[in-house]
DNA sequence: CGACACACCTGGATGC
DNA sequence: TGCATCCAGGTGTGTC
């Protein structure tokens, strides 16, 4: 589900709300998530700490407790984070935040591939290692993107795919960013130019700020910490429309699996590149 | 390096 | 209506 710009928008929608505040108590349900610290790590950690600030980093949310501590949030494909929702029997919560002045934050999340990571004041965070640049960074350019790929043959998609190059770009979003460039999603990585990484990083950072404009893409789960649904599916090119006609030129929409997800794309605005 | 299978889970859509 | 099958926004492992 939540791509960058789903977790910026739920990141902005806490922000204010939990920033300043202190973590009162934490519940937690029995069945385990992918991956989690162990329920004494984070009922000694969070109780009495103080949200300093709360940041994203791909699609991770960090938030910076007070006295070094660190919590991290990952959600996985069908996490949510709530605030102060309808409790009674909502199923698939699995944690219960409460903070100061009533304030209550629960993780629900279906699939329970999600992470809740607690970390002690020093202690490295591990799964941040792995994380690429942020796509809006000016580490990343044209040239960057280019010595990352050089003679790589692996597929541009893929490319965009992996997380420790670029992070936070997912599925949805890797297609619709091709299509904007005009790229085959099986276009070998490493045969782009200069001018095709210009395209790609040119529009990589338009939808990524678009979708974050329109509230995140709602295709199935996707909620804000308020509960409600994004914008941005409306404004879907090619992703999740195989057989349906092209909105730019009409000809039919493909579909192709490539490590293991599903590619959407316009055959006549995206031609395969045969030779470079 | 990268393709690929498989794993972790549940539920919705589709087909018979 | 029931049941089987496929599919899904993410990440990680292991094999070839």
């Amino acid at each position: 589900m939540p791509e960058l710009p789903e977790v910026e928008v739920i990141r902005r929608g806490l922000a204010p709300r939990l920033v300043g505040r202190r973590f009162l108590a934490v519940r937690i349900g029995n069945k385990p998530l992918r991956q989690a610290s162990p329920p004494e790590e984070l009922a000694r950690w969070l109780p009495g700490r103080r949200v300093e600030r709360l940041r994203r980093r791909g699609k991770y949310l960090v938030f910076g407790l007070e006295g070094g501590v660190t919590l991290l949030i990952h959600l996985g494909m069908t996490g949510r984070l709530l605030l102060n929702p309808p409790l009674d029997r909502d199923d698939h919560v699995h944690l219960v935040f409460t903070l100061e002045e009533g304030l209550t934050l629960a993780f629900q999340d279906v699939r329970r591939f999600g992470q809740v990571l607690v970390f002690a004041p020093g202690e490295p965070l591990i799964p941040l290692g792995q994380v690429g640049r942020e796509p809006f960074s000016r580490r990343v350019t044209p040239a960057w993107l280019g010595e990352m790929a050089r003679g790589r043959t692996r597929p541009v998609k893929n490319f965009l795919l992996d997380g420790r190059i670029l992070a936070g770009i997912g599925n949805i979003y890797a297609c619709e960013i091709l299509f904007a460039a005009g790229l085959h999603p099986a276009t070998p990585a490493g045969a782009l130019s200069v001018a095709d990484w210009e395209r790609l990083l040119k529009e990589t950072r338009c939808i990524l700020a678009r979708a974050i404009r329109r509230g995140g893409t709602t295709v199935n789960d996707f909620l804000n910490s308020q509960g409600e649904t994004g914008l941005f599916q409306l404004e879907l090119r090619v992703y999740g429309r195989k057989g349906e006609p092209c909105r730019r030129c009409g000809s039919t929409i493909e579909r192709l699996v490539q490590a293991g997800r599903a590619s959407f794309f316009c055959p006549r605005c995206q031609p395969e590149k045969t030779h470079f």
